[in-house]
DNA sequence: AATTAACGCAACAATTCTGTTGCATATTAA
DNA sequence: TTAATATGCAACAGAATTGTTGCGTTAATT
């Protein structure tokens, strides 16, 4: 039983690891930020107040989309950007699942400790 | 209001960035998922099961611990990792912050369209 | 005391990541 | 049509990451 939950966090490791790694900078971590509150925004829009280059935040953005957080579709000139919730969500439900597992040890060492 | 989510977002954005970093990682979210299962255990337990080097494995603990996902001590001979989970729930609310912001998006969105 | 086990440190190569620059293309505006 | 805007592609340098190997140190075992 407690061994089902341990396969479950070891099954889709690496499809989780991709979604943390392209979370894991600043600069992506507030585009998403910045498309949670507004989408869909332009590359122009969201490259004003960086300091980086617009090739820059493109391929920031290239690395959130290859993980599916954020969707873009071209119209006319610009690419627009939007946020996307569900690998934010699985990932979510990633954590409950790791803190879950933890629960369980803290309960049963609590067991072991009262017998 | 709203914008007081969106500076609750970016302000430690960079911490928040590490952590997730730090998951970004097959290994290393391996790694937890073990810790979070049983805690405490010894680098030559950790690295059992894994293709990788007892060095490798060492050094993805230290960046686990660098950001507080794990802690360590010395225990005679030999250093004893244990899984910590406050780094991990703060990530979590930083999730639920960008998803709460996002429903507020759609909320605003549906109020113009009926407008 | 000698051997084994567990670990840390440091150096190295290979790879990947970041950000910039220069140039080309497509769309909109005047 | 001409000019301005928005983007894409490719090459480059610098930095950071990853994993290995070799060696030294400390602690347990026999």
């Amino acid at each position: 039983m407690s061994d089902n939950v341990r396969n479950d966090l070891s099954d889709d490791a690496g499809a989780q690891a991709s979604v943390f790694a392209a979370l894991g900078d600043e600069t992506r971590l507030l585009l998403v930020a910045k498309l949670a509150h507004r989408s869909p925004q332009s590359i122009t829009q969201l490259t004003t107040g960086s300091k980086l280059t617009r090739q820059a935040i493109s391929r920031h953005l290239r690395v959130l989309e290859d993980v599916g957080v954020v969707g873009s579709a071209r119209r006319g000139r610009e690419s627009l950007f939007a946020y996307r919730p569900e690998p934010i969500c699985g990932i979510a439900a990633y954590l409950d699942l790791v803190a879950k597992q933890w629960d369980q040890s803290l309960a049963r060492l609590k067991s072991i400790v009262e017998a």
